[in-house]
Formats: structure tokens, C-alpha cells, sequence
DNA sequence: CCTCTATTGATAATGGTTCTCATTATCAAT
DNA sequence: ATTGATAATGAGAACCATTATCAATAGAGG
């Protein structure tokens, strides 16, 4: 790990696109493919500044916006103004798809894997459906519930 | 129509919220409920000023977040910086379940009803499974494709 | 009609995100 | 290894959708 070359698999797709591969780049990526939560760019700045002190904050909207473009990191609005992210694949994360259940009260999200077997089947037809009809390619979806959580729903 | 009483519907449900009844409520909702279009607070602000001037854009903003609170109205994000609001149930709108396909490469959206009754069966099962398992009362949910349209896949 | 207070309109403030631009770093060609 | 073209960066200003403030107004029960 560290400094290991492992890290390879995403280089190629970041030259293939044509991008350069930069310092800041492997770092952001990295603190991405390191956590499980829902990282917002302040987050991550701040996250990224303890081993990288010069970092702008700019440059992690820069690279984010790159990420998701590249469909490497998936953007999410989970309604308190701020955008949140997360890897959307990699050497870990293949198996890791999961859906969120937002919280209107205290705006906690809950990450469910559950009854993702018969979702993906579905979201397949539906993919395929919609590719068909519309001639539209899609390259990635959003799940997500709304409501009130255990602690909000008695309030 | 127009200033008829059939608006009565949602009357009750905002007193028994204990809001008032406004002529400013009123014109936002119509606005909601004569389109189905996506439509912004600014461009709700500017429909609703027509026939009422005075209206402030703040009032706009107020009013949507009561709506969306009540669940008459729903609220989303589609990426390009301002939420856009759709009414979510009222006299004509039961039947008007769908989800948003958005081409990332010109923001547009696509409204679509296909493979909606899978979708309702299987969305269903597993409000009912993520209520049970989590404790979590659902109130609505947001399901988009991502991807590019016809025109913007090919450039 | 009157009172209480929620609502409103105008506007300032907020804050996440994007833009600007001079400087620096990447990388293919040498 | 060096160089040159140019992509990327950092600092901070700018942007702009949304929210907060506050005095004036209007809804609704009595």
C-alpha cells in the first residue's frame, strides 16, 4: 500500500482521457477509496491537507468534477446544500453498490444494501428499456428515500 | 377554475397544519398545478408575478418549503445548480408517477412512465422491507438515470 | 371591528461552488 | 537528463441560489 503502484488501474484511464496525473489527483482519489462515508469537497479538502498541506480547495472541486465526468465517483444531493461523494468502483469496490434512506428530520443517510438483487434486475430492464426507447446511454442511476428516521418520527 | 372553490383540497391540509391560507399559497400551487414542466423558484417567482406583482421571490422559496414539507410538492436536484419543484399529488396528479432520465452533456431531462408498474411492485416490497428493518417512515423517493441523449452521445 | 400573530416583501447576508490569472508541474520529444 | 508546450495548481475574488432579518401587513378567531 502507500506509495505502491497498485494504483495503476486508474493512471491509465486518467491518460486515456487525457488528463495528467497529478499528485493531488492520487491523493483525493485516494482518500476516497479509503473511507465508506458520504465525503463532501470540504471533507475531503481538509481530509487531503493533512498530508498534502499546499492543497487548494479548488483543486479538489477541479478533480471531483473530473471524477465524476469519468464515472470513477458519484455525486450526490442529499438536500443540506452541499454535494456529497463517493467511488464509484475500483479495485474494492466492485460489490459495493448500495442505495441511501435520507432523513428529513436530522438529515442522517442510511446506506442499505437490501433487496439490491432484485433492484439490479429490474434496474437492468429498465436500463435496457429506456436505452432502447429514448437512444439515450446511461451510465449511471440514483436511488433514494425520503423520510423520517426512528428518532425523528416520534418528535 | 380561476377563483372557484375547487381548490379546497389542499386548504384543509394547510390549516390542519396549522398554516394560514394566503393568496400567495394559493397562485404557487396553481402555478404547480397548471404545468408539468420542471420548474425552478425563479421561474415559478416570474409565472406567479403575472397575475400577482407584488409577490416577493422570498415568499416563493417559503411557500415551496412548506409545500414540499406537507409532501404536496416534490423537490429536486438535477445538477445544475437550482432545485426544481414538481407537484406530487392534488386533484389530477394521482396517476402522474414517473422518474427523470438527464443527459449530462445538455442537462436536459426526460420525463418517462415506462416499466413504472415493475417499478411500483418492487419499490413496494421494499419500502415496506426498509421500514421494517430500519424503523423508518418513507415519505417519498427519487429515482434517476444519468447519461447522454441522442444529440450528445454522438459528439 | 379588534386583537394577536403568522405572513409578507425588500433587501442584506450566507455559503457552496466556480472563475481568474500568474505560477508551477507534467510529459513527449529531444 | 533537458527542454518546451501546455495542462494543472493555489489563492482569492466572483458568482448566484438560497436563507435570514425586520418592519409592515393581513388572516382568523372572538
Amino acid at each position: 500500500m502507500g506509495r505502491c503502484r497498485g494504483n495503476a488501474w486508474w493512471q491509465g484511464r486518467f491518460r486515456g482521457c487525457g488528463y495528467r496525473v497529478t499528485a493531488g489527483r492520487e491523493i483525493i482519489l485516494d482518500a476516497l477509496t479509503k473511507t465508506d462515508k458520504h465525503l463532501s469537497a470540504e471533507d475531503i479538502y481538509l481530509s487531503v491537507k493533512k498530508s498534502c498541506p499546499g492543497i487548494g480547495l479548488a483543486t479538489v472541486y477541479r478533480t471531483l468534477e473530473i471524477l465524476v465526468e469519468m464515472g470513477l465517483v458519484l455525486k450526490f444531493d442529499f438536500g443540506d446544500g452541499r454535494a456529497r461523494y463517493e467511488l464509484a468502483e475500483g479495485p474494492n469496490k466492485e460489490a459495493n453498490h448500495h442505495h441511501h434512506l435520507i432523513c428529513a428530520g436530522c438529515k442522517r443517510v442510511i446506506d442499505y444494501t437490501d433487496f439490491i438483487e432484485d433492484e439490479v434486475e429490474l434496474l437492468r430492464k429498465t436500463e435496457k428499456g429506456l436505452s432502447e426507447k429514448y437512444n439515450f446511454d446511461i451510465k449511471s442511476h440514483v436511488i433514494q428515500f425520503y423520510g423520517l428516521c426512528e428518532k425523528c418520527k416520534t418528535k
